[in-house]
DNA sequence: TGTACATCAGTGAACGCGCGTTCACTGATGTAC
DNA sequence: TGTACATCAGTGAACGCGCGTTCACTGATGTAC
């Protein structure tokens, strides 16, 4: 009966909802998501949805936080073993976020990449869930970088990723690969100069 | 009466709801244009749209095709100027495209910053216009590059160019502008030698 | 030059569908004694 | 341990609005003679 027992049936259904959301809009983006098929999602029927958030607009808001810091959960859990082996914590998100994985798991990936250009036109508290977001990819970008680099390099690396994930999913076959490629390339050639695979 | 003769009536209605749909498109997204209100920017009633494209779809595949011309055109207007006087294609490009007037001009801008989020998720012919425009972005940058340069080099710098455009774009006041310069810096140190302003 | 008719571009009312939101109700869980 | 009642989470029908699409009609432009 502590206030952080085990979760109630309710905080169960909050977050299978949420989670639901958050894969709807990374797939889908913000108009992909419906409350009726996020509600479906988690097992539930459409009715209940306004027992939980206050509208659809909050559920996106919210989803869109869960989806980022998942995300970056994720992200960090992959380049930590790398790290681990040697290789430079640079390199190491460079490959993990421009990897095949996250290209083909949309879903379950950087909720930057998945709405870039449509954040610039959400309002009011979506939009600021948004910024934060991009400025969390950003923050992890600075993580990652040497002591004493250049103000300003972690934006430059963090938007190129963000634009190469955006360009490679454009596109069907080996091409979105090759530009994934071509873009590790750039950025471990202008910033890494640790060595090392890829 | 040559078939070249001036436009009819009807050509000239059909070419104002394009340039409406166009900036439209561009400042909102695939979802933000609607038919009403597309044909009343363009000074007629919506119940004529029909008589003019055959759906809403292929409106926005003519559009986004008319967006990204008229966007290169501007932005080949814009550096050929700086290259006459000495500046090298690729720093013209890249202040070109990285600047504060296609910042905050989102509706005469590159329907491809506009759109890059949302265009793995469209379908159909919509599909077909968007890869297109991409890959048009990509040539303009090749067509900027020093002969000789490493393959992929294009497809790096435009996906840095439009991520950088994006991540401006969600920012307010003084950081958008801290973004881009970031950005700009970032790309020159790596791809041009020639010296030059900014 | 003038009249009659055909064609064409555009109008505005109406339809249908999807979807966010509301609400009266139900069945299950928990509490009091 | 069992019964009565209150609370809570979820259900599903219904509402209202926006928007793409259709269609019968109008007014203007062009053509025939």
């Amino acid at each position: 009966m502590s206030p952080e027992s085990k979760q109630s049936r309710r905080d169960q259904s909050h977050e299978r909802i949420l989670d639901a959301a958050a894969r709807a809009v990374c797939r889908d983006g913000y108009a992909g998501v419906g409350v009726a098929a996020v509600m479906k999602e988690a097992g539930l029927t459409h009715g209940g949805f306004y027992a939980h958030f206050e509208s659809r607009e909050a559920l996106l808001a919210e989803a869109i936080a869960y989806a980022g810091t998942k995300s970056i959960e994720r992200m960090q859990a992959r380049t930590r073993g790398m790290v681990a082996q040697g290789v430079s914590p640079l390199r190491a998100l460079v490959e993990g976020y421009l990897s095949e994985t996250h290209l083909n798991t949309l879903d379950q990936g950087c909720p930057v990449a998945a709405l870039a250009s449509e954040m610039p036109r959400v309002g009011g508290e979506l939009r600021d869930a948004s910024a934060k977001r991009m400025i969390e990819v950003i923050k992890m970008v600075e993580d990652a970088l040497p002591a004493g680099s250049r103000a300003g390099a972690a934006v430059a690396i963090a938007s190129s990723m963000i634009g190469a994930m955006q360009m490679a999913r454009m596109f069907d076959g080996e091409k979105r690969m090759e530009v994934l490629r071509d873009c590790r390339s750039a950025l471990l050639a202008q910033y890494d100069r640790s060595g090392g695979s890829s």
